[in-house]
DNA sequence: TTCAGTGCAAAAACTTTGCAGGAGG
DNA sequence: CCTCCTGCAAAGTTTTTGCACTGAA
């Protein structure tokens, strides 16, 4: 269920850096990205181990990092958070709002801002890597709030 | 050498929250006011007590939590490092270009991006309450980054 | 066979908390 | 005078590291 050209993506970058193929790596990449939306080192460990995939917490924290190393995940850490990840491959790019009063985590996608990076980079001569835009706001009244009922 | 303007935001705050006037909360923010670009709790912490200004690492750290409330600093957590504190009053909104090679971090103000942001805001009926938004990128050769050289 | 990867626990890094004493309102 | 604030150390959280063992190449 996981799609091939992202196995692809993994493998190839692996095989790149000089590190082995294994099967604890599969692994986590298979039930990261089996996770809709954002989730820490920690929750993924647990998830897995819920499964009764058993790898270690250190294993998971570093195969993440090799997947956001090779573009899989991106890395976003929401005002002193802990790091959390979210899939890349196959998303439009994206940026978030978080609700300071639900604790809510709102995307949205905005080509403008795409524009702007490319041409902030092209101009001096930069190769963009990633980005996170985090904009952070208020809605009084959670229960009621119009804008996570709508988007979430 | 502090404007009075920013003692009086942070002053009203704490009268407004009802929080004490304490000397140490003034010391903090004298300090944090006369570092320029960012710095973490530690950093400031370690200033500090090298000025022989003594006040405790749990001090400094509520201290620039109850700055960040009243929008006086701003916080970023840069790719999972430690959160990290910036003076926001008397400063146009600006982002932040990262580079993964040289770590060095470059601003750059795009009045666009807050139109973008306004607009967003208005049409979901949010309050804007604070952003970050940080471009990472490379740069091969970090000694002859031109980028780093013209903006830093 | 070799050495990187794994699992575990311990350590490190960063931040928060509990408590006793002190000071602001 | 009553609390809240401070300082200190201890505890809490999240992430990294050291080491012996295992397994990929």
């Amino acid at each position: 269920m996981i799609p091939e050209e992202i196995k692809d993506t993994f493998l190839n970058y692996l095989k790149l850096k000089a590190h082995r193929i294994t099967n604890e790596r599969f692994l986590i990449l298979d039930s990261a990205l089996n996770i809709k939306g954002h989730f820490d080192a920690d929750e993924l460990y647990l998830k897995m181990k819920n499964d009764y995939i058993n790898v270690s917490r250190a294993t998971v924290y570093k195969t993440l990092e090799l997947m956001n190393e090779c573009n899989i995940l991106t890395k976003h850490n929401f005002k002193g958070d802990r790091t959390r990840y979210e899939t890349k491959i196959g998303r439009n790019p994206h940026y978030h709002i978080i609700c300071v009063t639900c604790n809510r985590i709102t995307e949205f996608e905005y080509p403008m801002i795409e524009k702007i990076q490319n041409k902030i980079c092209k101009e001096n001569n930069l190769e963009m890597v990633d980005h996170t835009f985090q904009v952070f706001v208020k809605c009084d009244h959670p229960e009621t709030c119009e804008f996570n009922k709508r988007l979430n």
